[in-house]
DNA sequence: TGGTTCATGTAAGGGGTTACATGATTCG
DNA sequence: CGAATCATGTAACCCCTTACATGAACCA
């Protein structure tokens, strides 16, 4: 059992899913394509953690609903409560490129920072449109008891740590100066 | 050529380093093992990109100063013109927890989310005091034409969000509610 | 006296990406 | 009329982690 197969026993707790969706809406905490996704929902379906219908479709392919069993969300539950890994991943090729930024001209550094700030700005407005879909779905998402709570924690420090990042961006610009 | 490749020339641009001390490093923003780095050391320097010195030394074992050939440098300089990944990749368990929160009891919760501040603010403080060094050992770090300028743009980069992320908790906390 | 730092390397295996494969519907 | 969406899967390969290997100096 990796982290990505706990990953997607925990999108099961909230909701049945098919692994299309699953590639989807992983994608708020952890990157991952179809083809690592399907093969694992196939283990942990041997490994009687999740089980699934089949759907039949016309003019779609047929899709597969994967559903957490009792036993899953034991193993969840027993996982969660370990201590997490103290050292987490952040991979992001902007960040090299920023540190060697001296190596360029001004005025394409502006330029990979003006371009950063685009796509950050985009990634924020698809989140927030994303969210308010979330609000109206259900009544209460702040509620710890509700379903959505968690997911709705997650927004929220994703907007946070965007927002974030753009206003770094615009106390760095001025520094690289006049082009 | 993959990235960690170029994360390496980018490190020895500033200054010639050991395996050893790239590694160190690198933690800024591109966590890799020794394991990783040595083999591509050796690779760059049979690419021409890099050369090392052999420095001899006493109850330590010896070590290799790499030094960034101009070859090296033209390499690095034409991959950060490119245009950089629009995907970034973030990896950390925390979050399929929190997603989950709900499995667990508020007690444990409030747990979860106090040792991951306590984590936080221990980085934040080493991140804080290393600052500090750098800030000694060169004039003018906010400086474009300083070596230093790319590495405190991201030490800035990294204390912002970890306090963003810290101000998250504080947010969420009081959601979860009482024990 | 036991853990950390310095210092480099190899081997095995798991994790993850890219590419191949298929095909109807819907939207701009 | 081309691109995106829905929908699942396999194979090859690269990236990365874990474990093995060695050993002196220094600090608590």
């Amino acid at each position: 059992m990796n982290t990505l197969s706990y990953g997607l026993l925990s999108m099961l707790v909230r909701k049945p899913c098919t692994g299309y969706e699953l590639t989807k809406l992983l994608r708020l905490f952890w990157q991952a394509k179809h083809s690592q996704i399907y093969p694992l929902l196939a283990m942990l379906e041997r490994e009687n953690l999740v089980t699934f219908e089949l759907i039949g479709q016309t003019g779609k392919p047929d899709k597969k609903l994967y559903t957490i069993t009792e036993s899953g969300e034991g193993a969840l539950r027993s996982w969660i409560l370990e201590a997490p890994a103290t050292e987490n991943l952040e991979r992001d090729e902007f960040l090299i490129k920023v540190y060697a930024v001296g190596l360029i001209g001004k005025a394409e550094a502006m330029q990979l920072f003006q371009e950063r700030s685009e796509a950050l700005q985009e990634r924020l407005h698809r989140l927030e449109a994303e969210m308010e879909l979330m609000n109206m779905d259900e009544v209460r998402v702040t509620d710890y008891a509700s379903k959505q709570f968690g997911r709705f924690l997650l927004y929220r420090r994703k907007v946070g740590l965007l927002k974030e990042e753009l206003s770094w961006i615009d106390w760095a610009t001025p520094l690289i100066g006049r082009v």
